[in-house]
DNA sequence: TGTGGTGGTGGAGCTGCGACATCTCCGGTC
DNA sequence: GACCGGAGATGTCGCAGCTCCACCACCACA
């Protein structure tokens, strides 16, 4: 039967064209690589060198088998690396997306952290992304890892670990009155557009922010923005103000000001979610992923 | 290190998902496969299967695996399988190359043959080739096989096979006189001008033919041509006779008939060459060839 | 709580691989 | 042409490691 020892002492002698330095590079004797080409041309039934004490040349079944033999040995290299990686968890290519609300805070706390701890680790990561599609691309493979926000739709096909809850601060421009407020009271935020994430299925914040308002007995003009970046943006321009969890505090522009809400605090929950059964990688990143958030999700704004 | 022995068992164990069947299937014992796993886990260092008694499941790195092993042992038993054919000389690629006289018969009856007995050999071949211009590329090995009419310098570094011995004809206008008889005499075409072969070391026929006119009496004006087709050409045009190789008949054109000599019969001797010690491959195309020729050599003409 | 079936483990035996010594062949040299 | 040295081949032996057998541990099911 060949084994992959035939092939990897044949490449060597293919290479050396002689058996005494080949035995030297395969730290086996002389005698040892005389057999095991001579069971290999057996097993294969054709001639693989011309040799002569003088002289060792590949025949055309001995080129052919040279090539063959590099290709399957650097497969099974490249096969065994993989699996060493994917066993460890220590390394391997992990795609995560984040959604708007946890670009600016969560994502860079995690990619700094898994630089640190797991540098042989391809971090592929997205953010800005709204929460179905990230749960879409979830299940379609497309992602490992998703950081959003749940709304109804989260099934149980997917493993959800809850991150953390965080309060909903408002965002409002620098200049209105509440701006250096400790708390505001959103009855003073009364006649100002409110900026939200898109309506529809597209993204969770928007129900949780209209809810809020209406239960305070707002029914501000509402203008939509597709992200989080840009909702802040807008607020720093003077278009009206918007409702965000408390983390988005990390994405700090002049002209806009966090203030807390009074009164009960009202919390958007932050999950990570990833296909059941995951390869050691996702699991060893969502682990890092949750220990980022629950250590240091509160005082992550300056 | 990891061995073929490894990923075969674990292919098999991967399709029936149970040890005792898989080492079944694997004419081994059940233990045994369980060391092998264990041997794979500790090489690749990722958990392959997992396993309690009543349930064995692929994990994300034993599916990896399962793949990867699959194409390598395929690359594997492929590359086997065509060392094998090569070894067999059933595959492979063999250049042959035939003198002119040998182009319109021999040539094409070979190359069928080839095509059905040997359908994964691959045959490179070139005709209307010259005698010792045929031995210089056996020798420089630029052809594998030749197909000539020996001359006296065949020396012994090549092995020759002599295939037959052919009565030469002559190849006459078909408005000439005999061009409807049985049999033609020499001495009634002096006068006519001789289409040959090319003359000094060029061919091992005009010296030949030269020397069967000189025996009848004739000193033809000699119009010298490249190719065995030119010179049937030549005569179809009216610009003399020639004298060929009976084999040469399969080449028919209108104006053209090819009568045999009256008297004692001339031949021309056909030989097969190649390099000593030849790959198996060519070695067994030669025998083809030495079968076609022999078989049906005379029957060729229409 | 027994029972059957499963994978794991420990020890004995044997296969087969590799090391060593030696042989044979061949080319170069004088 | 006899000698010499280097190269691959061969014969023998020791031992690593694989396989097998017997047994263990575990679990589902009755």
């Amino acid at each position: 039967m060949v084994e992959l020892r035939h092939l990897r002492s044949f490449v060597v002698l293919a290479d050396e064209r002689h058996f005494g330095r080949a035995a030297v590079r395969l730290h086996i004797a002389q005698p040892a690589l005389s057999q095991q080409l001579k069971q290999l041309e057996r097993e294969t039934g054709a001639r693989l060198l011309d040799r002569s004490t003088r002289r060792v040349e590949l025949t055309e079944a001995g080129r052919l088998l040279r090539g063959r033999a590099a290709e399957i040995l650097a497969a099974v290299d490249r096969t065994s690396a993989d699996l060493g990686l994917l066993g460890a968890g220590r390394a391997g290519r992990v795609r995560l997306g984040f959604v708007g609300t946890a670009t600016y805070d969560v994502l860079p706390h995690v990619t700094r952290r898994v630089r640190d701890e797991l540098p042989d680790v391809e971090l592929e990561v997205r953010g800005e992304l709204l929460g179905p599609e990230l749960m879409a691309q979830l299940r379609e493979g497309d992602l490992d890892i998703a950081v959003f926000r749940p709304g109804a739709a989260v099934t149980d096909d997917l493993e959800v670990l809850r991150l953390r809850d965080e309060p909903l601060v408002a965002v409002l421009p620098g200049d209105h009155p509440s701006a250096r407020a400790d708390a505001v009271d959103l009855r003073e935020l009364d006649g100002m557009p409110l900026i939200t994430h898109p309506s529809g299925y597209h993204s969770t914040m928007q129900p949780l922010v209209l809810d809020v308002c209406r239960r305070a007995g707002l029914d501000p003009h509402v203008v939509e923005v597709g992200e989080t970046g840009t909702l802040v943006v807008f607020v720093a321009a003077g278009l009206g103000f918007g409702l965000v969890p408390h983390s988005v505090r990390a994405l700090r522009l002049d002209g806009v000001a966090y203030v807390p809400l009074s009164g009960e605090p009202v919390t958007a929950p932050l999950v990570l979610a990833h296909r059941p059964d995951p390869a050691p990688v996702v699991a060893r990143v969502s682990a890092l992923v949750a220990a980022v958030t629950s250590g240091s999700g509160r005082d992550a704004s300056g």
